[in-house]
RNA sequence: GGGCGGCUAGCUCAGUUGGUUAGAGCGCUACGUUCACACCGUAGAGGCCACUGGUUCGAGUCCAGUGUCGCCCACCA
């Protein structure tokens, strides 16, 4: 006989985590059989960095899909939830950067590559062992056997096969690039790591000379600049191609601002039309002696240098600002570089090394330098030659890396591209036309709009770590060098292979599994490979197809040995992460071998991710996956919620408002968390938690402040003792990081904690209950009117609970089971059973409707709160092994395994659940009686109802329950039910409710509570009857809402009258 | 500059295709610890649904505009 007296009164989730996950894993419950006859379901994790520690926003990511899978499992689904982890290039490689110069004062040149990438490796493993711990305390059930990372050998064989087809389809191609140079890591970063800000700067003016002015024109040319040092890499100077029509084009622009204009804003546009009007008169005429100066190739001299540089005609100088003249420095601006693309004469010089010194393109005495020095010789030097007209102050929006916190230098540099026409079509195309769905809908604009831009993809990074391009070069003088030696070699490794077919070297090649493009030595900046240089000197870039499961940086075949001996070489760049990333759906599961995986599991069936990855990772791999395999990666994408904190700001280790999902979990329990978490998790609303400090000394909640969330150590409220903070980690002293740490936490958790803890003692309360429980089925006859109920609601609520699910309403289905459990399960039958236990008849039918329903929502909640029903599933187990209604069954090993509930239609009866309403209203009207009397809880009172005979029936078979539920005897039911002498009544839609308060009569307080009951029924009635006698509201409405208001209204009315008529018989 | 979203109780949020007197949790007030749970129970107070106009018999819900907060993209010699 089991025994439940000793199971605590609150739920210990610290020990149901402990016990559950490890029981799962080693029954293998969350392994995938590629070759199972269940029809699969499957979920690709999105691969948190290796850089650190997983946030709440991994939490809600990875909690959403762990609902999902636990559901679909429970359903009957083939469930695989592939996990791993992204080697995140850049960041990973700044972080481990970082500590080495932070640690021991080193920079990467001093361990090199290899070095530096073996830190790299112990660092993810670190890493990779902790955020998987830390998914696996929150529960996720993933198949850890097939833990991928997007670095392994796996993934890198897949990368390199991608690059080689999309390089042999010509879809690769070498171009210049300005890229965002980070002189500190000395790699280029992505438009998308790269952080504007503000800061204060100078904005100098400076003249260039004019050669051979004729006369008349001016001597030279003023130009305006943030950045001096660039001059030395101007080739140009522009003025615009027509200033008169640019000035005419601004005014017109203006004129029709000022007539859509308010009052306010008039003044102040009237005032800039004067002002250009002024600027046109005074500047056009230098300005079109310039242009025409222009158009003739008048030279200027470059201060500073022995170069002369073309005044230019073209549209970026705007004759509106500054002195009309632009310097072009097209190697180090954006739009310098575009206007290099329109005069391709002007050439480009690249003035920067790649750790931002001055190169030898410069005067000798400028090279080396870095920027900020050379900016201070250049002006120097400028001042002296007389050069400098003035420096004004300004404040310059200046980008920085994300990463190194350091400015960029744009920087012209070879980059490989992917060229993304076709490809962007094809990712277009599927969620056009409905292939691939985005939910919420809305998000499908911002995935259509940026992938319409098919901006070619630049791939190259300056990295060590990440998976190396396979392409080796080498430059030759000839063709005739080039057939001759060494790609002639490679051939002849494949000469007897060849012997009986045709031979030709593109067999060879092709044999070899390499493609061979040349580029011809140009300044172009976009070159495709497949012309022949017909001339001169080329490069040759090989890329080889490599079909070996080999780590991506100990990569090697024979080609590539024979290759390097005859001097080709290999890339130093890495691929960009989301490049390896972009592959995971099909790369996890074997491509391109055609694994059983594969063949089962692709495409997944949903992507759930955060809204801002859709165009970096969702876009890409919808392309990604479209080239390799010709199947769109999952038909369904769910963007979820961003976790914001009390004031709307995202969540960030920098900003300090972070809270630590291991926090939650420790103080409230995974279960907490995770219910919390669904239950937030709407469709169209970011998740706002307010974030608080608990005072490890005295468990007091600081309010979080955007001040005190930066200190390394705050004091408390309540007992005024420091403790630190997790910014003391960063940015703390020791002796802050000793004191004991406060963790931060959201006490938004506290409604899943209070949750938990309800489900654990109605479970307690059941266990204790079910003690001699009998597994035998029970025949509708013997179901009581809150059996049926209670199987009705069950059926209800287990529909809106799947297709909640289902379509991603996770908070739907969360406040769904809460309501259900709370204010049904708890609230109403099990109160109501406590009666049924006292009398020994009763006892068999409510014991197996109780441990039914339990056992029900135990496998609804499952897939929210796997540990706690988990816990309860065994300890149900022990009492009740056989159980269900009508039909009944020997529950399995664990509830995480457990068939889903089905939707039984034959038990959902709406007159049922109406008439169980019915029982709560009078319930309600009774208690409610009692605390508007003051009368104590304990104190028995007497109640009648007057209604119809049909509900006498119904409800004089509860009258128990008025007894345990409302200590409330009823002493008639009935339509000829009076109120006695001094009662208490409540009007009930076609019921009257009557206390006996003779005991506790106070004419007063009745005349005021039936007063305001009054007033409160008048206006009702009122606006019934308004509405109703609103002609046009009953010739247009729906016959049936007309109907309803005017049955409303006699009911309304009725009720008035017994309100009228208690206050009369007052006196 | 372009796009998207929010604005509903003190706080955090629900609110289906327009249709009774707008809901939940927390917090608040009163009462209650004997038998599942004080991480609890019972009852209650608390709302010009941001604003202005429109459509409609009827608007939190639909349309137009305004304000405000936030996010994304582009640009910023």
């Amino acid at each position: 006989m089991p025994d439940f007296s000793d199971l605590p009164a609150q739920y210990d989730h610290a020990a149901a985590q402990a016990r559950w996950y490890p029981y799962w894993e080693e029954r293998g419950y969350f392994h995938a059989d590629a070759k199972s006859e269940k029809p699969p379901f499957s979920i690709v994790i999105p691969p948190p960095n290796v850089t650190g520690a997983l946030h709440l926003g991994h939490a809600l990511n990875n909690t959403l899909q762990d609902i999902l899978c636990r559901m679909k499992r429970m359903q009957g689904f083939n469930v695989l939830w592939m996990p791993g982890t992204d080697h995140a290039g850049i960041a990973t490689q700044a972080v481990v950067e970082r500590r080495l110069l932070e640690e021991e004062g080193k920079s990467r040149h001093d361990l090199g590559r290899e070095g530096l990438v073996d830190r790299i490796w112990e660092w993810k493993a670190q890493y990779e062992k902790r955020i998987i711990g830390q998914l696996k305390q929150l529960g996720c059930s993933c198949d850890w056997q097939r833990t991928r990372f997007t670095l392994d050998e796996q993934c890198a064989r897949a990368v390199r096969e991608t690059f080689f087809k999309l390089f042999a389809d010509n879809k690769i191609y070498r171009g210049k690039r300005l890229v965002n140079w980070d002189t500190f890591l000395q790699t280029a970063v992505s438009d998308d790591e790269v952080y504007h800000e503000v800061t204060k700067g100078h904005f100098w003016h400076f003249n260039y000379p004019v050669i051979d002015p004729r006369p008349g024109e001016p001597t030279h040319v003023t130009i305006a600049t943030t950045r001096p040092e660039t001059m030395l890499g101007d080739t140009a100077v522009a003025v615009h191609p027509d200033p008169a029509a640019a000035f005419d084009k601004l005014s017109t622009d203006l004129r029709e601002k000022i007539i859509e204009a308010s009052a306010k804003e008039k003044g102040e546009l009237e005032e800039q039309a004067t002002l250009l009007l002024e600027r046109r008169a005074k500047m056009l005429p230098r300005l079109e002696m310039l242009r025409d100066m222009a158009r003739r190739q008048v030279e200027l001299q470059l201060p500073l240098t022995d170069r002369t540089i073309p005044l230019i005609a073209d549209e970026w100088a705007k004759p509106e600002l500054g002195s009309g003249c632009v310097k072009i420095t097209p190697a180090h601006d954006e739009n310098d570089y575009q206007v290099w693309q329109r005069n391709d004469f002007i050439g480009a010089i690249n003035i920067l090394n790649p750790d931002g010194t001055l190169n030898d393109n410069v005067p000798e005495k400028y090279r080396g330098l870095t920027m900020k020095k050379a900016r201070a010789a250049v002006v120097e030097d400028m001042e002296s030659a007389g050069l400098l007209l003035e420096i004004e102050d300004r404040e310059i929006d200046l980008a920085h890396s994300d990463r190194s916190k350091t400015p960029i230098e744009p920087y012209l540099a070879d980059q490989w591209f992917v060229e993304m026409d076709e490809l962007a079509q094809s990712a277009m195309d599927a969620v056009i036309d409905g292939r691939v769905k985005i939910m919420p809908e809305r998000y499908t604009k911002t995935y259509l709009d940026w992938l319409s831009e098919k901006r070619d993809w630049p791939v190259g990074r300056q990295l060590w770590w990440g998976h190396r391009i396979v392409v080796w070069s080498c430059k030759f003088d000839s063709q005739e060098e080039f057939w001759g030696a060494p790609l002639a070699t490679i051939g002849d490794a494949f000469q007897d292979e060849l012997s009986d077919r045709l031979s030709s070297l593109e067999q060879c090649l092709e044999l070899a599994q390499v493609c061979v493009r040349y580029v011809k030595d140009t300044d172009a900046t976009k070159t495709f490979y497949d012309t022949y240089p017909d001339k001169g000197s080329f490069t040759a870039y090989v890329c080889v197809r490599d079909e070996s499961n080999e780590a991506p940086d100990v990569y090697k075949s024979n080609i590539v040995e024979l290759m390097e001996k005859q001097g080709f070489i290999q890339s130093d760049e890495v691929l960009d992460t989301w490049f390896s990333s972009a592959l995971w759906p099909h790369s996890t599961l074997g491509w391109p071998e055609q694994t059983p995986e594969l063949e089962t599991f692709y495409p997944t069936s949903v992507l759930i991710t955060s809204r801002d990855i859709i165009t970096l990772w969702v876009a890409r791999m919808v392309l990604a996956g479209l080239y390799n395999t010709g199947k769109i990666p999952f038909p369904a994408v769910f963007i979820h919620p961003k976790i914001l904190d009390g004031y709307g700001e995202t969540m960030s280790k920098s900003k300090g408002n972070g809270v630590d999902p291991l926090d939650v979990i420790d103080k409230f329990g995974a279960d907490s968390l995770r219910f919390g978490l669904a239950y937030l998790t709407t469709e169209t609303q970011d998740v706002r938690l307010p974030v608080e400090f608990e005072c490890p000394h005295c468990q007091a909640l600081i309010q979080q402040t955007k001040k005190n969330r930066t200190l390394p150590r705050v004091e408390c409220d309540k007992c005024g003792k420091p403790f630190s903070t997790q910014w003391s980690q960063s940015h703390g002293t020791e002796e802050d990081q000793a004191l004991p740490r406060g963790a931060a936490v959201s006490e938004r958790f506290e409604l899943g904690r209070n949750f938990c803890n309800k489900l654990w003692n109605a479970s307690r309360f059941a266990l204790m209950n079910l003690i001699g429980y009998e597994p035998e089925p029970i025949t509708e006859g013997d179901l009581l009117l809150e059996d049926r109920w209670l199987l009705s609601r069950l059926a209800t609520v287990t529909d809106e609970v799947t297709s909640a699910l289902e379509s991603y309403h996770f908070a739907d289905a969360a406040r769904s089971l809460y309501g259900f459990a709370w204010d049904e399960f708890c609230s109403f039958y099990v109160e109501m059973t406590k009666a049924r236990f006292a009398v020994p008849e009763q006892r068999a039918t409510a014991q197996r409707v109780l441990a039914h329903a339990l056992d029900t929502l135990l496998r609804l909640l499952h897939p929210l709160t796997p540990f706690l029903t988990e816990e309860v599933w065994h300890l149900l187990d022990e009492v009740a092994p056989v159980r269900g209604v009508l039909k009944q069954a020997r529950a399995v090993d664990s509830v995480c395994v457990a068939e889903w509930p089905t939707v039984a239609a034959s038990w959902i009866d709406k007159s049922i659940e109406a008439q169980f309403v019915q029982f709560q209203t009078v319930m309600g009207a009774v208690r409610n009686i009692r605390q508007e009397k003051n009368i104590a809880p304990r104190t028995p009172i007497k109640f009648s109802v007057r209604c119809d005979d049909e509900t006498a029936a119904l409800l004089k078979p509860m009258e128990p329950y008025f007894a345990s539920m409302a200590g409330a005897t009823a002493t008639a039911w009935g339509p000829s039910v009076e109120p006695p002498e001094r009662a208490a009544s409540k009007p009930l839609e076609g019921m009257e409710v009557h206390v006996d308060i003779s005991e506790f009569f106070d004419v007063a307080a009745e005349r005021s509570r039936l007063t305001k009951e009054r007033d409160q029924l008048a206006k009702f009635v009122h606006s019934i009857e308004s509405k109703l006698a609103n002609a046009n509201f009953v010739k247009n409405a729906p016959v049936a809402v007309v109907e309803g208001q005017r049955e409303k209204l006699i009911e309304v009315r009725d009720q008035l009258q017994v309100v009228e008529r208690a206050i009369e018989n007052l006196g």
